[in-house]
DNA sequence: ACAATAACGAACAAAATTGTGAGTGACTTA
DNA sequence: TAAGTCACTCACAATTTTGTTCGTTATTGT
């Protein structure tokens, strides 16, 4: 659990409030957590579908991740009707749609500089 | 330091490897990065403007943090010609530059839906 | 003469994140 | 009847990140 009162809570809160980039980057710059958000916005909205996509992943942290997104407002649950045991879905929100493309433009960043050797000015 | 074998880190290689997002987020995610990298941007590109600009970072973990963001080729150092003791400047790379557009789409998002307390699908 | 500045490095401690082991409950399929 | 799926939760352990203490070197300001 987080201390309240530790520096590094401390400067988490002070960088939060200089700006908004850094609280944008503490809510998606968790292990796992923008490729479920990628992987979601692919089609993967399920529970099981995601554990398929990620092999690597335990359910217990691709749970822990899901419900940290959920608090951030990036996706929300949805119970599928009609479904026993119920299903659940994950879709995005607004805000985790708007946040995909800022992804995508991540990625062809790191892309374009993963190869080169020579750094530029 | 960093264990070779670990879980940790074999998933985090997995990730590196399923997508460049994933490592690029790596190289900007640390506490303080991207302020910096904005910073620099801004023109404080000294060692001694930058602790200005952040209060609360100790200059050992400033030290570290830019050691690091030259390691991603983000930034490079460079001594200023004619200072006694030598002046050291950090300028950003072409990475870098292609970096803080980026990095000011991630804060525009985050303000959009930093007020927004309904979710929106 | 004494403090302060610029720009750090190494080693260690504190805190935070990530992973693990065990367990849930109502199904469905073999 | 047994094993498997779905979607998790809890407490604890391993690992990693962040912060702290101490020290450096040369030079300028008071």
């Amino acid at each position: 659990m987080r201390k309240k009162n530790s520096t590094n809570a401390v400067n988490e809160q002070f960088l939060f409030q200089v700006c908004e980039l850094n609280s944008a980057l503490a809510m998606i710059s968790g292990r796992w957590k923008s490729q479920i958000v990628y992987s979601i916005s692919q089609g993967n909205n399920r529970f099981h579908l995601l554990k398929k996509e990620l092999p690597h992943i335990s359910e217990q942290v691709l749970g822990r991740q899901l419900k940290e997104l959920e608090k951030h407002a990036i996706i929300i649950k949805k119970e599928i009707p009609g479904t026993v045991p119920i299903g659940i879905e994950y879709i995005l929100t607004g805000k985790g749609k708007d946040l995909v493309p800022i992804l995508k433009t991540l990625c062809d960043w790191g892309k374009s500089y993963a190869e080169a050797r020579k750094i530029t000015i």
